[in-house]
Formats: C-alpha cells, sequence, structure tokens
DNA sequence: AACGTCGCCGAAAAGGTTTTCTGAATGTAG
DNA sequence: CTACATTCAGAAAACCTTTTCGGCGACGTT
C-alpha cells in the first residue's frame, strides 16, 4: 500500500519473527521474554534485543485463549451523564490500569435491554469481572448470581443481598454535616433537599434528624424536598426565610440547592455566614469554589469508592472472598467560607 | 466450590459443548450459528436451540486471533475529570457499541508516559482502531505514523497534518454569537474570556472580532483574558463596567465566566437582556439553565463530535479512507432569556 | 446400471502464545 | 571410560473458533 504513509496495512510482528531473528525456537523466546529460567543469559539478551528491535509486542488475545483470562474487566456504567459516574469512573480506571488490566466501557443509558446487550458482550470478550457503576443510590436489579465471573455494583446498590455493593454513607453524611453546623454554633437548622425518590435525600434527612436527635434538636420545619436545582434552592430557601426567619443554617441536598440558597440569602441582605450559615453535598468544585462565600461541603469520595470497587474486583480475580452486601463508605467535611467567616 | 453460590469457577461452555449436545460437529456447529448455508434447517435449530439451552456466547477472543482483527477500539483520553472530554466519551461509546465493536478506555490524565504505555497495552490486546481525545482544542503531538491502525483525533488535534483531526469551530462559534448579539440589536460589545493560552479562547474572540468587522465595527475594549471561573467573570466584569458603562452586550468565553457576568450586572442594578446582554459558550446545561435569567449560549456539539469520531475510526476499519488534515465542526446558538427577554 | 449433480456434514488447518515434556550436550564423579 | 546429573533448547499440545475442502449419500438423467 503505501510504504511511507500510515501503514495500517504491514503484518503486525509476531513471537515466530523474533524468534527466527535471534535464531531460537518461540518456546524458547517465549520464555526468554517472560523471564523463565531454563534460558542461558546470552540467549536471553539476544531475544530481548530482537524483541526491542522489531518493537513485539504479544498479542493478548491469544495469551488470553491460552490463560482463560482475558486480563480486561467490564464497567457496565447506566448512565455516562451523570456527575456521579464519572469520579467513580475515573478511580476504578485508575486502579485498574496500575495493574495489567484494560477496562471495557459500557454505557447503557439507564436501558435494561441494551444493558443486557452489553452484558452478553462483555461475557463473550470473556472478561474476567465485572464493575456497576449506577447513577442513583437508590437499589437496582441485580444481573443475576449465574454470571461466571465476580461483579461489584459502585453507588447504585444490587437489590440482592448476595452481592456486594459499595455505595455512600449517606446517612453517615448528613450527621457530619449537622454535626459541623452544631460545631459552628447553629441550633435553628433547616433542610432544603432535592426529590424525595431519592434514598440519597432521604438517607441525608434521616442522619441529619438523627444527630440533631443526639442533643435532643429537631429541624426547623418540615424537610423541604423539591428538585436537585439551584432554582428550587432559591425558591425554597426564599419560602423557607418567610416563615421561619429565626433559622440561623440551612442544610442544602446538594451544591446546586445551596447556590441556590446562597443567592436567595443575598437577595434578601441576609449574610453568610455571620447571619446564616449554607451547606451542601457532593463537593462539585466548579460549583462551592466559585460561590459568594465558598461552600462548605460534603465530599462523598467517589473517586475513592470507584478506587475501592476496582480493588475488591481485583481480590475477587486473586481468589479473595470479598463478602457481600451494602458496603458503606463514609464522606469528608470539606470546610469553606459559608460556614466558618474567613479571618 | 460453592455449588449454588456465585459460581465463578464452573468452566465456560464452549462450542464443542454445544455441538456435543446437538450431536454434530463443531464445525457445522460454527456456520449453523453464524447462518452460513450448507447446514440444513432442521439442524441448525438444533444447534441453536443446543446453544440456548447452554447459553452459549462465542469467545471473542478465539475469534479474533482467528480474524486478525479483534473488533476493539482504544479510547485515549488525556483526562477524564475535564468537562469536555465526556460528551465526546459518550458520543463515541454510542456509535461503537451500536456496532459489534466494544471501547477500551484509558485515561493517560495528561501524562506523556502514561499515554505511550497505555497505547502499547491497546496495541498489544490488538485494538482495530483508536482515538485520541485531549482537553483543550490546542494541538498536541501525533502518536506517530507507523501505528499500524488508525487514528481519529478528537477535540485536542494532533499536530501531524498528516493525521485526521475532529475539532469544535470555534472561530465559527465566535462569529455565530455575535451575529446573534447583532440580531439582538447589540452594537457596543465586550469580551471577556478565560486564558489567552488556550486557542480556543483566542479563535472565539477571533471569530468575535471577524464579524463586528463584517459591520465595521469593533469591540468595546480589549479583549480581557482571565481565567475560565465565575469568578474572573464577576470581577471583570465589575471593571468593565466601571471602564465602560456603554456597553450594551457582554459576550463571555465560557458559561462560567457567564454566570460571573450575571451576578455582577445583578449587584450593579443592570438589568439583563434589557439593559445588557450577556451570554456564554458551551452550553454547560447544570449552569445555563440555573442562571437568572437563564444564559443564551454556543452548544459546541460534543457529543456529535464525538459520535463522528467514531464514525471516521468504523470508515477507516473497513477501508474507507477517511482524509486529515483539522476537520471544524460547527457549533450551535442556544438562545435563552439572558440575550432575549422572554415575551 | 452408470454417471453426474447437489446438499449436507465433518476433518483439518489456521491464528499466536504458553507450558510441558523430551532430548541433547556438557560437565562431574566413580 | 562409564554412569549420571545438570543445563538449556526445541517439539508439540493446548486454548477456541472459523473456513476450506473433501467426502458421502441421495437423487436425477441417459
Amino acid at each position: 500500500m503505501q510504504p511511507t504513509g500510515h501503514g495500517h496495512m504491514n503484518r503486525v510482528v509476531t513471537l515466530t519473527d523474533v524468534a527466527r531473528l535471534a535464531g531460537v525456537s518461540v518456546a524458547t523466546a517465549s520464555k526468554a521474554l517472560n523471564g523463565r529460567d531454563q534460558v542461558k543469559d546470552s540467549t536471553r539478551a539476544r531475544v530481548q534485543e530482537a524483541a526491542a528491535r522489531l518493537s513485539f509486542s504479544p498479542n493478548r488475545l491469544a495469551r488470553g485463549l491460552l490463560a482463560g483470562r482475558s486480563g480486561t474487566v467490564g464497567l457496565l456504567t447506566s448512565d455516562l451523564e451523570g456527575r456521579f459516574v464519572l469520579p467513580i469512573l475515573m478511580g476504578a480506571e485508575d486502579a485498574f490500569g496500575a495493574g495489567q488490566v484494560n477496562v471495557f466501557l459500557c454505557d447503557a443509558r439507564g436501558d435494561t435491554i441494551r444493558e443486557r446487550y452489553h452484558l452478553r458482550a462483555l461475557l463473550g470478550r470473556r472478561v474476567d469481572g465485572l464493575l456497576v457503576v449506577g447513577r442513583q443510590t437508590d437499589p437496582r436489579p441485580s444481573l443475576g448470581r449465574d454470571i461466571g465471573v465476580p461483579v461489584v455494583y459502585a453507588y447504585a446498590p444490587s437489590d440482592d443481598p448476595a452481592d456486594l455493593s459499595l455505595v455512600p454513607d449517606n446517612i453517615g453524611a448528613g450527621r457530619l454535616a449537622v454535626e459541623h453546623l452544631l460545631a459552628c454554633g447553629r441550633r435553628r437548622i433547616a433542610h432544603v433537599s432535592g426529590e424525595l425518590v431519592y434514598s440519597a435525600a432521604r438517607d441525608r434527612a434521616q442522619g441529619a434528624r438523627e444527630r440533631l436527635a443526639q442533643e435532643g434538636l429537631e429541624l426547623v420545619g418540615d424537610v423541604m424536598y423539591g428538585e436537585w436545582s439551584e432554582r428550587w434552592g432559591r425558591d425554597a430557601t426564599a419560602m423557607l426565610l418567610a416563615q421561619h426567619p429565626e433559622v440561623d443554617a440551612i442544610l442544602c441536598g446538594s451544591d446546586q440547592i445551596a447556590r441556590g440558597a446562597l443567592d436567595t440569602a443575598r437577595d434578601l441582605h441576609r449574610t453568610v455566614p455571620d447571619d446564616i450559615a449554607v451547606m451542601g453535598f457532593d463537593n462539585w468544585e466548579v460549583l462551592t469554589t466559585n460561590a459568594r462565600p465558598e461552600l462548605t461541603s460534603i465530599d462523598a469520595n467517589l473517586q475513592q469508592l470507584g478506587h475501592t470497587a476496582a480493588q475488591r474486583v481485583f481480590a475477587a480475580l486473586e481468589g479473595i472472598d470479598i463478602g457481600s452486601g451494602e458496603q458503606a463508605l463514609p464522606g469528608r467535611l470539606v470546610i469553606r467560607g459559608s460556614t466558618v467567616a474567613r479571618q
């Protein structure tokens, strides 16, 4: 074809070529390159040089076929769009890439049919393990027990307790948030959150209430469930401050909602944090570090969660029992100016 | 092991098993399942039933080894974190997934060493093609001409004109933005943008200037280059309005900057859009649809770009010449309340 | 009855690598 | 010089699927 152009067509170099150049058999070449003994040092050097000269890289298809394991894992997401999937994916890719494992990415886009289709494809590729990442913390249907490879669920837990699921600890996050507000001297705390159908919203509210109860306190008013949006944050905060002007802290179910709360507080000339403290969840840096004042938030450590999930898959590959059920990973408080005045 | 538990250990079913159950040879079984002729209908049915009963799925490693093509492509990103990579990735995954192709995801995290490492790994896996996605529109070093498989660069173009690169048309986007502001009756347009070192910032400014020149107009003041942040948008807008109170439109280099501009305008009691029009780039919905008023923006159609890039890789796999050089894909104007008062 | 044709199935090879086993050569001890 | 251990290289099988080619039986034709 094009001898100097992009040579898509030149046959790729195989172990046979290396062996021929080094003047040995393929068996010896293989052993030399894989560091097995029974090869004289001089021979090994010759083979290695030949491999380097031809820039040989072993065909992992053939290796996988023989070994019975491909050295790949499937990453099955229900929704790439979601803001929460990406950090998990990064953490997982990072953990896998450190080994010799490569990752197949599949996006089912919330469609069960497509999910089963991708599952079949991945199993056909003989992935050694599966990581299933959902977009909500609400349980999702299990892939089943007879997949043939270890499966770990991240963010969205499986509804089968025999599966292992890694989820963020939203109840703990709610407690942590209230803990911080209490430490800031706040006592009249209201909670504006997202949609009630999300267990993340309910869990955070529960954690918040529990921690308050521990001090003999209650939330000011009912939890205001609405949308996960800045707009709802603005509107809800306006209603809240009209009805309960005495609140000294607004715990928001997400950073977006908190941004809305900050806007409304500013509109109403309530100073943050002196007059009212505001905080959010998720620690979405684009939102938190550009807010006025910068926004205190609870980081769910999602990248860590992805990393841990990948390590669990790894462990399962090694034959180690990784347990089952839901394991909740703690969040982390990130303090900024919206709860603590900077000096 | 655990006969009823998660059976990771049970040998996976192979074509031989199917053939034995159906009482035919593996050759016949293969032909039956792959829809080739030379198989009696009744035999084919028997094989299909056997395959279904054993839930057989052919080993794509073996198939790939034989066919010389693996049916996979590598997606090499320089940075998963970036906001621009994800939509491209979605578009690409979508396009590939529609075929029989699966995608290996690799994140080099902006590190050249890691990139070469991943490249080797992907070539060892015998990917049929590569899609390289960068995080900036500035040129990046080519992977080289002798990869052995077709490569398409998306978002960040290759510095080798012999490679094919798909990039957003930022100059056109700048023109498009000014076009819209002119259509809204604005004549005194200022431009607040991000970091000068980004070609995206320079290109958009260039496009804006070109379109203004076409009307015999110029930007009000110099382009204000700064950070891609809300904070900079606020500060720059404050300076701008102090120095040039007569501006009737602020074109912002990103939606984040535009959000900052909106904030400052509100602080200074300048009404948007009646007094000043504001618009951004990128159409980041979280920011645009929650702004007050909602933010007009230019969408770079990144998902489309990823889709197109994937199709180019596909075409190259089919042996079709996909050309070379930079191909710029047009953006799309999304009109919202920050430039046009809603009736 | 002999022959050609057609439809269907199976044997075998190929793809690239790893591993096991055999065998050759060299060195060492008796 | 023989017996034996040791070191290193190669032959061959295995992994699973697809494809090619040969063969076999049935059928139709002369």
